[in-house]
DNA sequence: CGTGCTTTTGAATAGTATCAAGGCCGGTGG
DNA sequence: CCACCGGCCTTGATACTATTCAAAAGCACG
């Protein structure tokens, strides 16, 4: 990543997804004059549960997950998100997060207010149409992950995590290694199990050589394998 | 329902919730005359899985359930949709639904293709702020549905889906019966268990006097029992 | 070189799905 | 009007999967 203190402009951010440049180019540079961009360390909240909703984030460089927790402190993944993605919904007036966002690296974020995000929504019609586009294929994929959540094995769902991880994150081209170092715990929150399953599940999926495991690092040895053990469930999104 | 053959122009619609409604008053006129309205009866298909997207479905009045299957034919319920909500998302030049919509009773449904949808968005800033803004609380939503499916008991699951169906579908004032008849299958369809599990905990609500049972009627006596069942989920829905 | 955290492995338990059978109800036809 | 049929619902018994509890091993860090 780029030095934590110097902010880039907008103007000079090199992120190609990023639905800000949509903008015409006056509203880019009133927008970039108006945000906040803040570097988070790894393991850092970006915003809590319960907190007032302000405005919303926009992930520069980085990787972060969404997670949602119950009063038991039970912990569940809802999305993982990096360069480009959105992060804390557009709220109405005094509406709180229901969610958490914590980082899972060092990560560069832009914060946008609510009033400044209006204005440049209603201002720049494909801004807009591409956000509204952006929430309707989100809603899309995690309405995929409920059925499967809903009809999957243990297995199945560790798989269904290790690939939403990969098609997130990416994997290095070489070895096809996660690009991310991820917790056993964290996979369990995102496939809705617990860190023994996950450390079962794996060893498992060692012995049938689907993945190989070096150290701390998960390497997809057989993509394609692993694909068809959850083919019935008929997945677009890898 | 109004009769079947009488097509309710935009103008005239009584659907105070449709976005259609955010766009200029040429642009409603022009938007109607390219719609086309069909009343489906119950158990039809609205559109199939697979098939290709041409276009976004507004439901002018009727009650809805999208389902996702997997190649064993098991479903899964994602959403249910009432009056004013949209079915079937924008999609890009030759994506397929993943999933499909069926009706759970008579129903009046508006269909705009893309192309026609594209132009009124681009020309009503305030119509496509909304339509974000309805995707944006339908991926909320379901962010917190992710949750319960992969923490809940069944029986939890189920107290969910009641709640669930009551919201979207609404309860009568009087006696708190749930305002559609809905088979076990559908609600363990939506819960993700089997007709079985419905059952028995339905029996089971029964006698610790949570819901009652009439018929094919569900009396939804004790709602705030239901939803303290789950308050440690920390739902915001209901 | 301990101390604490994560991971792994094992055994016991609990929860859920599946299988099977019988009951209820509405519709159909004699 | 009643008997029969089929679909949906209910209930019970059984088998299995996954969670929980427990303990040991591995690893990072001061």
């Amino acid at each position: 990543m780029t030095s934590d203190n110097i902010i880039v402009e907008c103007g000079k951010c090199k992120n190609t997804d990023c639905y800000i440049k949509l903008c015409d180019s006056h509203w880019i540079l009133l927008v970039n004059n108006k945000k906040n961009q803040i570097v988070f360390k790894k393991g850092q909240h970006i915003f809590l549960e319960g907190h007032l909703i302000f405005g919303v984030y926009f992930i520069q460089e980085g990787k972060v997950k969404v997670n949602s927790s119950n009063l038991d402190g039970k912990k569940q993944i809802v999305r993982l998100a990096t360069d480009g993605h959105i992060l804390g919904h557009l709220g109405s007036q005094g509406e709180t997060y229901p969610i958490e966002a914590v980082t899972m690296e060092d990560s560069r974020i832009c914060f946008f207010d609510n009033q400044t995000m209006h204005d440049a929504l209603m201002a720049n019609p494909q801004f807009t149409f591409n956000m509204m586009m952006f929430y309707s294929k989100e809603l899309r994929k995690i309405e995929q992950r409920t059925k499967f959540f809903a009809q999957m094995t243990v297995e199945e769902k560790i798989i269904f995590a290790l690939l939403y991880v990969a098609s997130t994150f990416g994997i290095s081209k070489k070895e096809k290694a996660l690009n991310v170092i991820i917790s056993r715990q964290d996979l369990a929150e995102i496939a809705g199990t617990n860190s023994e399953q996950i450390s079962r599940t794996l060893t498992s999926l060692n012995q049938q050589n689907l993945i190989h495991i070096r150290g701390k690092e998960i390497i997809m040895s057989d993509y394609q394998g692993l694909k068809n053990c959850i083919s019935r469930y008929k997945i677009s999104l890898f």
